[in-house]
DNA sequence: CCGCGATATAGCGACGTCGCGATGCGGCGT
DNA sequence: ACGCCGCATCGCGACGTCGCTATATCGCGG
């Protein structure tokens, strides 16, 4: 049963999100850690690939520290996650679901 | 050619949000407009269909009052709009993009 | 042992959203 | 004319995040 490969149709099924609040929950959280341009940059970033805080912070353009306090907040969430090599921190994405909200936001397109 | 069944693969791509912060922002605030559970389930409600504020009220179990100024939130964002008829507020989805997102949420399956 | 690069955190004031209760307001039926 | 219904808004105190600066931590080479 597996891979029904997405019906164009889709019906919206509807209601996953509608009756569990549950999951209305969950995913507004995710939304919320997320909801932020730097973080959004930050994350879509990550998903082409691991970099420490200082690689972040000079291709985003702006000073360490924020990117610090973003990635705190990122990680607080369990979005991302760090690990120290070489005397650097590189940072990667530690939540699957990611990748499909970046996809989708990729193409989303902006008019 | 409409459906290339969107490829597993999928490459990121990469860039388009990277680069362009003016996107990211935008994404941003799309994202913060929604960024609640309560929001979260009114947008996929009124993907559904149009509904008016007290049957929103009513399905989602929490006072009227609340489900309102949620809706204004939604509203300064134009994510919804409203149409009054027959002395109802009947609210419809106005952001397009709202469906690609619920929909990529309904998937994003729940762990 | 000391300094330095690389990160993390604390503190600040400002702001927006949160839930809630109460109130404002316009239209319709009696 | 009046009151009720459907909806919007205000005011409150609480909280989290915002950007920013300054400082703390940690590991390494000299």
């Amino acid at each position: 049963m597996a891979a029904r490969p997405t019906l164009r149709h889709e019906r919206p099924a509807g209601s996953a999100l509608v009756r569990d609040d549950a999951k209305a929950a969950r995913i507004a959280e995710l939304l919320k850690a997320v909801a932020h341009p730097l973080r959004v940059r930050i994350v879509a970033i990550l998903c082409l690939g691991d970099q420490h805080v200082n690689a972040l912070a000079e291709r985003l353009g702006v000073p360490q520290a924020i990117v610090s306090q973003q990635l705190r907040i990122l990680r607080l969430h369990d979005l991302v996650a760090a690990t120290r090599r070489d005397g650097f921190a590189y940072y990667r994405l530690a939540e699957p679901q990611l990748r499909s909200l970046v996809s989708c936001m990729e193409k989303c397109e902006g008019r």
